[in-house]
RNA sequence: GGGAUGUUGGUGUAGUCGGUUAACACGCCGCCCUCUCAAGGCGGAGAUCACGGGUUCGAGUCCCGUACAUCCUGCCA
């Protein structure tokens, strides 16, 4: 049998970090085993569900490189009717029952309060009887005469009060639960009869033929209701494989509201980060490949991923909201610069370019004359960069004249040295006489000043530096003198002496 | 309250059928390299394997209990 797996976002926000990790595993999975990748979008929940969620959650997907669905988009709420027609045919069969109990009004902001104070309240006595409902043995003649006269009901499904379900997880195992912990859960709601989410799940999961069900631990405990629902329509049920969680620093859940932009895919997209690497990084929370690798491929990722290799506890993502520098997990940011720095740059290449057009510093000749130039400088400042942002913000003094200086650099490296003032535009003088122009021989050159002059190279050299980028760090000056060139080098040495 | 799941250095992970000084990556510190900063090389700090019992010659690995965390417990998804 083929494998079908899907990715099932409801698209009432942008996508989760957490949400695209689990999409990546559907992936890998489906695609590893010769099987389907589906994208069912649930937007049964109109009053949160948004077009812009979905675009969003679309164009995460595919920035990483996950949108090749092999087949077309499957929105819930279209299907509402197929919900609703198997829940009646559950009523009509006895498995499930209309309860005419008038609905009750709750606040959403309350609900999780009051879930357990009315959980508290009813462990008293007897216990919990979700069995109680007088309407849940209400002849079904009778049943359909109050629905047909206009009562409003919900359909729960009939519960039986002994035995267990039970299921095996592909990363969790054994899972039992007992029937007398399952409540009568509602299928559709009273009133416009609109399906639930689990009922939602269930139906579309059978239709679409998924054979694995890989969603976030969240859903764990819920499975066996579902497999319930797939027991009652008659249909076998899938393989589940729950993937543990993705946890903030203090261990809580990672939430939009509490952690802002961290947890959206976009965020990583938007601050420059590589896909190729964050994808890296997601498959390393929560799964670990047999033989330790960590820089893996897409390609190895294919080669190495297996379910057996998730493991059971949540996973913490580690960053500072009060530190700029840590906005994000070190590792990840990390494992950027590792790609950045790796990856062959004909495919850093087309990632970089629509940075640089957005910045104003794209040139047609780098697909031209220039192509050969632009390949060595983004080689030479590459090494140090973490982020796509870096090339086009403490690496714009490459590709333009209109750059920023940094103060720390002009007080370290210029203002240190009043002398610099007038060795700067002597040694520029120096530089444009240096035939040819290459590494080598602007090294002996200054190197040859610096001892005329009685003064270290390095105070040059670093001058140089900050006369040249704006900035105290960076490639080994020479390099940098190489690919600035001799008449850009020499104008930026007189203009920097005058902020000596 | 009930149920489920989990707990190895700051973080991510490895630890096979229980067997010597608990391994790797990120981060941190130092040294080397050096024109700066990275990268790279070398070295270091940091874990009584949540805690308490038990089984055993021997437990991170097995059993029981406790604590804590997360999730579920909804006519949300």
């Amino acid at each position: 049998m083929t494998v079908r797996v899907r990715f099932a976002p409801s698209p009432t926000g942008y996508l989760h970090i957490g949400a695209a990790r689990t999409a990546l595993f559907n992936w890998l999975f489906a695609r590893q085993r010769g099987g389907r990748f589906l994208l069912r979008v649930e937007d049964t929940d109109l009053q949160r569900s948004t077009d812009e969620s979905t675009r969003s959650i679309l164009e995460g997907l595919a920035w990483l490189g996950l949108a090749d669905y092999d087949e077309e988009i499957v929105f819930q709420s279209r299907n509402a009717d197929k919900h609703r027609a198997a829940a009646e045919r559950l009523v009509k069969e006895g498995k499930a029952y209309r309860d005419f109990t008038p609905k009750g009004e709750r606040a959403d902001a309350d609900v999780k309060r009051e879930i357990a104070e009315r959980a508290r309240s009813a462990s008293g006595a007897e216990g919990q009887d979700h069995r109680a409902n007088p309407f849940r043995d209400l002849p079904l003649g009778e049943s359909e005469a109050r629905a047909a006269a206009g009562e409003p009901y919900a359909v729960r499904l009939r519960v039986a009060s002994d035995g267990r379900s039970r299921f095996t997880d592909m990363v969790y195992g054994e899972q039992v639960r007992d029937y007398s912990e399952i409540e009568d859960l509602v299928l559709l709601r009273s009133g416009d009869l609109s399906p639930l989410y689990n009922l939602s799940v269930v139906v579309d999961d059978i239709e679409m033929g998924i054979t694995h069900v890989i969603r976030g631990q969240d859903h764990l405990t819920n499975t066996h209701k579902q497999i319930l629902i797939y027991e009652a329509l008659g249909a076998s049920t899938p393989t589940f494989a729950h993937l543990p969680l993705i946890l903030a620093p203090n261990k809580a859940k990672l939430s939009k509201r509490k952690h802002g932009e961290v947890v959206s895919l976009t965020t990583y997209r938007d601050r420059g980060f590589v896909p190729a690497a964050f994808v890296n990084f997601l498959a390393l929370l929560g799964w670990a490949p047999e033989d330790g690798s960590e820089m893996m491929t897409r390609e190895e990722l294919l080669g190495k991923f297996s379910p057996e290799g998730i493991h059971r506890s949540n996973a913490v993502f580690n960053f500072s909201d009060t530190d700029p520098r840590l906005w994000t997990d070190q590792k990840a940011l990390w494992m950027n610069a590792e790609y950045i720095r790796t990856m062959p740059l004909g495919e850093l290449l087309p990632l970089l370019r629509p940075w640089m057009e957005r910045a104003g510093l794209w040139r047609a000749g780098y697909e031209g004359e220039e192509a050969a130039w632009l390949a060595r400088t983004l080689d030479l400042i590459r090494q140090r960069f973490y982020t796509l942002e870096d090339f086009t913000g403490q690496g714009r003094a490459y590709f333009a004249d209109d750059f920023e200086f940094d103060d720390a650099a002009v007080r370290k490296n210029l203002k240190k040295e009043p002398r610099l003032a007038e060795l700067l535009p002597r040694l520029a003088e120096r530089l444009e006489r240096v035939e040819p122009w290459t590494v080598e021989a602007v090294e002996a050159e200054l190197r040859a000043f610096a001892d005329d002059e009685g003064v270290k190279a390095g105070l040059l050299i670093n001058a140089s530096r900050t006369a040249l980028t704006g900035q105290s760090v960076g490639p080994s000056m020479f390099d940098v003198f190489d690919v600035i060139g001799r008449e850009r080098s020499a104008r930026r040495l007189r203009e920097a002496a005058r902020l000596v």
